[in-house]
DNA sequence: CGCGAAAATTTGTCTAGACATCTAAACTAA
DNA sequence: TTAGTTTAGATGTCTAGACAAATTTTCGCG
């Protein structure tokens, strides 16, 4: 059932590091094993070899293979969990940005495992610009859903979502029951909606954000605030989301 | 005039690590040192004693030390220097924009050392965005000034910043030869200038910004773009720059 | 067959030492 | 005095080995 009882051996031999070019040899490895991550020799999820047959390969020690995972793990490109080997974690996460976003499908699509966390969820009047975007008028009842969502484990999102407290009675309910916003819109009588405008910019994250995120909080966070509407052109759920923008990259599609 | 010259010794002693508790050693090690720094026994810029000191300190190997300032160089508290040390790093640069905005007094003011570095200065015709701020009209000659800064010998700004070729005839020539841009235009007969308006975004970096700020490109970094005015509230130069948004905040002044 | 204990596997930590590379200070020769 | 060279000091890399800790697999017992 290995891979290398197969034809291809698992470590892509041919593999020669130079001693004399002046480059360490664990950068080298570095290099190497990125390429083929890349490549997808190593796709995501994967496991890597182990450490030990690492070392083999390249004919070097197990701590030269060590201080080349190391900087790939501090890039994010691995996870290394003891006693169970290495896996690769894709660095960058697309999140592509189309007329029907959904955040799990979206996720699932480039094979990552998806969680969300619920904060609260409860009632309040709209500010100035929820009820812009959503067309009601200031202090018209929404439900406010915030959330922590995850992708492989690491929380990528931090989000308020808001509902019409009018158009959706009993979403307070519905939302603490679902797991996912799209399934919880379905119950409440909505089959389908589309993303019609999202803005994208970038700040420096609140303490609580940043928490949230755990990042530091001098480093960015992408924000984002979408607008979805119903088949009808009716505006459905406005959302404001700040990202990691280390783990993240919101992509627009055309 | 060393403060390690008064009572305290240079290391702190009385420092006991448990073998025994499960904790890692270069763990303990690298919580130990932050809070001597986060206390300024170990003043910013100081340089802290070499690894072969701490081994001895801490009665450990100079390898576990060397883990231990590995993880403290990764989160920005400390710039280790091959063949020279191991100096404390502020992380956080605060650049303060106010009316009267000066790249080398605001950081000196922060006991930095600046440096500057000059890509190129050339003639071009203004693009829209230049010609609007500077009151020309699109495709009139102005004088673009590329540069790069540092700060503590480290890249924190790329900068392209924007004269009229027929307000300041000559201004090419002027800024080859000076260090600052300040100068420059004192030299061309603007005795003061103040900021009219700044405008800051983020974004991801484009391959030669992040080459010159030596960061990855899936790391955003601050854009700014700023107006400075003379006294008698003309345009003066327009410039748009973008930050290491690992080592800088943009701080407004109210 | 199921379950728990033991064994094997795999990563984590620490030590020890050798040599390379870079920097700054000391020294030497013009 | 100056310029170039040497030397000492400091960090960087690599190897080697021993355990520790976490996980998975194997195996034996009921």
């Amino acid at each position: 059932m290995n891979p290398s009882d197969l034809s291809a051996p698992t470590s892509p031999a041919g593999v020669d590091l130079s001693r004399e070019n002046g480059v360490a040899l664990w950068k080298q490895i570095q290099q190497v094993l990125e390429a083929e991550i890349a490549q997808g020799i190593w796709p995501p999820g994967e496991k890597l070899p182990t450490e030990f047959q690492l070392a083999e390969r390249f004919d070097v020690n197990r701590h030269t293979v060590r201080r080349a995972l190391s900087g790939m793990e501090e890039k994010g490109l691995l996870r290394v969990e003891q006693g169970r080997g290495i896996f690769v974690h894709e660095h960058v996460i697309d999140y592509m940005v189309t007329k029907r976003t959904r955040f799990t499908e979206n996720l699932r699509r480039q094979n990552r495992s998806t969680d969300g966390k619920f904060l609260f969820v409860e009632m309040e009047g709209a500010s100035e610009k929820v009820a812009k975007a959503l067309g009601l008028r200031e202090g018209d009842p929404v439900i406010c859903c915030a959330k922590v969502s995850y992708a492989d484990g690491r929380p990528i999102n931090v989000s308020e979502t808001y509902f019409s407290a009018v158009r959706f009675p009993g979403i307070e309910d519905v939302l603490r029951e679902c797991e996912s916003i799209t399934e919880a819109l379905q119950r409440c009588g909505v089959r389908d909606y589309t993303r019609k405008s999202t803005r994208v910019i970038a700040r420096l994250p609140s303490q609580a954000d940043a928490d949230h995120l755990r990042q530091p909080r001098n480093r960015p966070v992408l924000v984002t605030e979408g607008l979805d509407v119903d088949e009808q052109g009716r505006p459905v759920s406005f959302g404001a989301s700040r990202w990691a923008s280390d783990w993240v990259q919101i992509v627009f599609e055309s």
